[in-house]
DNA sequence: CCAAAAAATGTGCTCGAACACACAAAAAAA
DNA sequence: TTTTTTTGTGTGTTCGAGCACATTTTTTGG
């Protein structure tokens, strides 16, 4: 249990701590001897540096800078927000500067102006929501060869070199959901996979969550499900297929892949069906609103919280104090309804 | 953003950093002058130690003794010595010894003993799984009288004093089970609450777990469900009740309270009744099994390998970095079916 | 009024790692 | 052999907080 020092090292080698300095940091500079005697006593101790000491002499500001959506328009992000400031809070006696840039989830061009900004102040890491695939992979380049740590979170993209994630597997939610629909509503229903959203920026998120959503149930076998897909676009939303719904006397399931569940009751909920059953993601005020109402069955919670408190954890303790970070940490799929709904709040 | 030391205080109010320290830790021998001028500039500006500096002299190995009970006897425990190992792992080059003190969770008197031991050998803080409700309370008080921080996790308990605390709201998740079965069982089921162990150590935990399923049924209205109370001793399996259930050409759905649901199924399975729903805690090996051959509907997790992680690190945190730990730390209820379950393994 | 006691204040060292710099020893050039 | 250069080694300082101890200032009592 005894933690060794460079001072202890110097004095069991015989050399001085400088010496040992120089050969745990390859400095050179060392004689055949000396190399040898530490790297012996290095063999036969485990040292670690004291990471405290180690950032006391650094006594660097380090600047990480969290690039987002603006929450004011689109409130998923609000929680992204919060986890950044439970950060700030936790680390506000060490030596971290985290501050917020937020872009316009409707535009690239603000995502492109915004990482710009961002790259030229030089921060040492980002924690980037990566919303636009093409875009997202050109800023991380940017960032990288101006040696600038990156992490993302709440969105994958796919790089040569790993990049450091935080956040679901898309893909598997929606087998939970798929999981938790077949739980709820029998093959007598069809079952309709909602995309909701103003543009096509979650378009990878959507079709990730249908193609796990789908995958579930060709799988199974001794079930027939019809399943099919509803897109809507909500500034100018084709009610055709609404419409058609509300005509039908059928039961239905509904899954919504974006965190617009509530859009969806609403535009249902003239006609008064009762066999209609609803999963979706997200505990937005409207969805819990729902989900205590029992017109939602189950959210799925993406925990935007966690994801950039814990992206924000790792950057910091990376930093400061030399932890390793997992390049890829999947969150629990959390399965959200009235009564552990405040669990997660 | 500047962050201010103790050196830049003592030049703003025109003292040395001695007196600086003296106005900070009250440690007297300060004129009135000296301390107006200090406290002062203390009030203008925002000055947080530094944690880091602050322990490096310090240089103190902090001792965190584990207190769980044995999981070669309830494999139950096994997760959380994960988090414990995870907690050493990650702190390896910090100055913190953990050590793990395992009882015979069917034996009071070897709780007692082991908690003896611990108290003896003096530790820094010990974070205890109170399974035994008055040997805990006793427990506690004399690790306190021994200036021991104490923390708990997995069950609750109430002393006149807050107590840290990690783990489940164990009625509220008593409640979660209640809305599931509900929305998978309709009221022509009858519901079996099942109390399986093989003491009664764990009455407290059982008794929080049924009043938060049968208070959600009984605030239901519109609906009338049957809910029966079974009792199982492992042990000597007093079977009479479930023969009867056997008997009965009715369908059930059943709630364990413990994470034995898989004996119960293997109880059952000689009889193949199909509408039997099963709902329980855990993600014990034999009940995954069963979870993934839709044998159990929900598994609800206790997070146990999260709850010795997280209580370790704030004990931890709190000595080295003097963080703020919070006394009760309720984790999320986690609702796992068989396509969320990898996200919690 | 002055010495002694008491109170107030400042200085200096420590912790461990990191690195600049000074110095010493060996090797190369004169 | 002497003077440079090169290479190797050790010493000393820094970071910020905390505390022991030395020093200065003020107060008290004879």
């Amino acid at each position: 249990m005894k933690k060794y020092t460079i001072k202890d090292i110097a004095e069991l080698a015989g050399v001085s701590k400088g010496t040992v300095d120089r050969v745990i940091h390859k400095r050179g500079k060392v004689s055949q001897k000396a190399l040898d005697k530490v790297t012996k006593i290095l063999g036969e101790i485990d040292y670690q540096p004291n990471p405290i000491a180690r950032n006391l002499k650094n006594n660097k500001v380090y600047q990480i800078f969290v690039v987002l959506p603006d929450p004011k328009e689109d409130n998923f992000w609000a929680p992204c927000v919060e986890g950044v400031n439970q950060a700030v809070e936790e680390f506000r006696s060490f030596l971290v500067d985290i501050r917020l840039f937020f872009y316009k989830p409707t535009s690239t061009a603000s995502f492109k102006e915004v990482n710009k900004k961002v790259l030229e102040l030089e921060p040492d890491a980002v924690l980037l929501s990566p919303l636009f695939h093409k875009e997202s992979i050109s800023a991380v380049n940017n960032y990288r060869s101006a040696g600038i740590v990156v992490s993302t979170f709440n969105s994958q993209i796919v790089l040569e070199e790993a990049i450091n994630y935080v956040g679901l597997d898309l893909y598997q939610s929606g087998r939970v959901a798929a999981k938790l629909m077949h739980t709820i509503v029998p093959d007598t229903h069809d079952i309709v996979i909602c995309h909701f959203d103003e543009t096509l920026n979650n378009a990878i998120h959507m079709q990730q969550k249908e193609k796990g959503f789908r995958d579930y149930f060709s799988e199974l076998d001794g079930a027939d499900y019809t399943i099919l897909t509803l897109s809507v676009d909500q500034t100018n939303p084709d009610l055709s297929l609404v419409n058609f719904l509300k005509s039908q006397d059928k039961a239905f399931g509904f899954f919504v892949t974006t965190s617009k569940s509530y859009n969806l009751v609403e535009m249902l909920q003239g006609q008064r069906q009762k066999n209609i059953k609803v999963i979706g993601y997200d505990l937005l005020d409207e969805n819990i609103d729902l989900l205590k109402k029992d017109m939602i069955s189950f959210l799925i919670h993406q925990s935007p919280r966690t994801q950039t408190y814990l992206g924000l954890t790792y950057l910091i303790e990376h930093f400061l104090f030399n932890k390793e970070m997992p390049n890829k940490k999947l969150l629990p799929i959390g399965i959200v309804n009235s009564e552990n709904l405040i669990t997660y709040l």
